[in-house]
DNA sequence: GCCAAAAATTTGGTACGACAAGAATTGATT
DNA sequence: AATCAATTCTTGTCGTACCAAATTTTTGGC
C-alpha cells in the first residue's frame, strides 16, 4: 500500500470524471485519506499523522500532502487549529452543515436574504409542528413539556431565555428520530443567531414568546395540526418583525 | 525574510476576526479575496489573477496564496479546473449546497442515510404541495401544467421521462419564490440521483409515476391540501421502494 | 489582409530545501 | 513522583527550480 502510489497519483484510477481535462494530485491522497476515515483506520478525533509519515506512505511532496490536507480542512473531514495536528473528523449531518457555513454568511448580507432563510425555517417548522400533532408519542410530548417548562422558567434570564428557546425548537427537529432535522435547527441556530441576538431581549417579550411555545404546546397535545401550524406561524412572524427592524436602523 | 509578511497579513486593513487564537497566514488573503468577490472587485465569471501577481499584491510567498486558493475553492467562492485559472464563483444559494456536495456524499454509504435525506425530501415536498393546493397562482399553475405536460411527453423516453419527472418536481421549490428552495432541489437531485439512476425505467413505471404528477396537479388545481400532500406521499413512497431493491440487491 | 500553424511566454503543478516558532517529549532536578 | 527546563518534533512560511500544459505572440501560407 506504501510505494505504488506514484502511479495512483498520476492516474487515479478510480472514477473518470466528464471533464477531460485530468490531472490531479492532491486529490488521490484526498481520497485516500478520505477513504480511511471512513472505514476507521484513521479513527474519529485522533490527529493525522504527521505530514512526514504521509510524505513517505503517499511517496508525494510535502507541497501535496498539504494540499491534501487543506482541503479536507475546508471540507471539514479534518479540524485543523493553527499550530496543532489536524484532528479526524468523521463526517455526519452536522459537519455537513458547518462546512457551508462560511459561505452561507457571504449570502446573508441583506434582510432579503435573512428573511429568505428564516422563510424557510418557517416552512420547515410549520411542517413538524403538524407532524407532531399528528403523530407525537408520549415521550414525545414528555419531552416538549420539559423543554417549554425550563423555557418558562427562563423567562426572566434573557439569556438563558434565547437558549431555552432554541431547545424547545430544538425538540421539535429531533422528534421526527430523522438525524438530518436535528442538523437542519443547529444550522438556523448558526446562521440566524447572529441576526437573533441583535434582537432587544427583555422579560415582557420572553413572556410573549413563551406563550407562543405554549400554544404550540398545547395545540400538539390536542392534536390540531391546524392550531399548531397557526399558533408557529405566527410566532415565528411576529419575532421576524423584531428582528427586522434591527435591519432598518442598521442602513 | 520569513515572518515579515505577519505585518501585511495580519492587519489586510479589512475586518478584524473575534478569535485570539492568533497565527494565520492564508486566511486573511482569502478574506481579502472572498471581500473583493462579493464587492464585485473581483467580476463573477472572470479568472483569478495570476498566483505571481497575488503574491506580489499580497506580498505573501506563493505557498499562501496557493493555499488562499485551494481554501476558496473548497468553499466554493472559485472554480478551479487543473491546470487553468480559477474562476470567481460568487456566492449563491446553488454554489452554497454544491459546496457541501463532497461530504454529503460520504454520508449516504447506507440505505437507512438514503431513506433519512429522502424522508427529508418528502416532508418538504408534503409542505410544497399543501403551500401550493392553498396559494399556488394562475402562473405557477401554467408552470406547473407545462411541466406535467413536458413530463406526459417523456414516457416512452426513459432517460427523458427522469429529466422531466425532476423539472415537475423543480417547478414546485420554484414557486415558493424563495432562491433557498430551488437550491435545495438541486441539492436533493444531485445526492439522491446515484441512487436513483441505479433503479430500473421502462414506460410502464414511467405511465405510473406520470399518473402520480397528474394526480398532484389535480389536487393543486383543485385546491384541497390534503389530497396534494397524499398524493404527494403516496408517489414519493412507492418510488422508494424501487430504489431500495436496489440496496438490498447490492449488499 | 486573413487565418492557421508554430514558436515563445506565461502559468499552474510539483518537488526540494531551509528555518522560525509553537507543540510535544524528554530528561534533569527537587 | 511532580515540576520545570532543555531538547526534539511538527507545522507554517519562504524561496527556488523545473516541467508540462495553457495562453499569447509570432510566423508562414493562402
Amino acid at each position: 500500500m506504501a510505494q505504488h502510489s506514484e502511479h495512483d497519483l498520476a492516474h487515479p484510477a478510480g472514477l473518470e470524471d466528464e471533464v477531460p481535462g485530468d490531472s490531479r494530485a492532491a486529490d488521490a491522497v484526498v481520497s485516500a485519506l478520505e477513504a480511511e476515515i471512513l472505514s476507521g483506520t484513521l479513527p474519529d478525533g485522533r490527529p493525522l499523522p504527521a505530514e512526514r509519515d504521509l510524505i513517505q506512505r503517499f511517496g508525494a511532496s510535502r507541497t501535496v500532502i498539504r494540499e491534501a490536507i487543506i482541503m479536507m480542512s475546508a471540507r471539514g473531514m479534518l479540524q485543523s487549529r493553527p499550530r496543532h495536528r489536524p484532528i479526524v473528523k468523521r463526517p455526519d449531518y452536522r459537519t455537513a452543515v458547518d462546512s457551508i457555513g462560511g459561505i452561507i454568511r457571504h449570502l446573508l448580507v441583506d434582510s432579503t436574504d435573512v428573511r429568505n432563510l428564516f422563510d424557510t425555517r418557517i416552512f420547515i417548522e410549520r411542517g413538524l409542528v403538524r407532524d407532531a400533532a399528528l403523530s407525537a408519542t408520549k415521550a414525545d410530548i414528555e419531552m416538549l413539556a420539559a423543554a417549554l417548562e425550563a423555557n418558562r422558567a427562563a423567562i426572566d434570564d434573557s439569556e438563558d431565555f434565547y437558549r431555552t428557546d432554541t431547545e424547545f425548537h430544538g425538540v421539535l427537529y429531533r422528534m421526527t428520530r430523522n438525524p438530518v432535522f436535528p442538523a437542519v435547527h443547529a444550522a438556523y441556530a448558526a446562521w440566524l443567531s447572529p441576526h437573533w441576538l441583535r434582537m432587544q431581549r427583555y422579560p415582557e417579550r420572553n413572556r410573549v414568546n413563551y406563550g407562543s411555545h405554549k400554544a404550540i404546546f398545547d395545540a400538539i397535545v390536542e392534536r390540531d395540526p391546524e392550531a399548531a401550524e397557526r399558533a408557529l406561524t405566527d410566532h415565528l412572524r411576529s419575532a421576524w418583525e423584531y428582528v427586522r427592524v434591527t435591519f432598518d436602523s442598521a442602513r
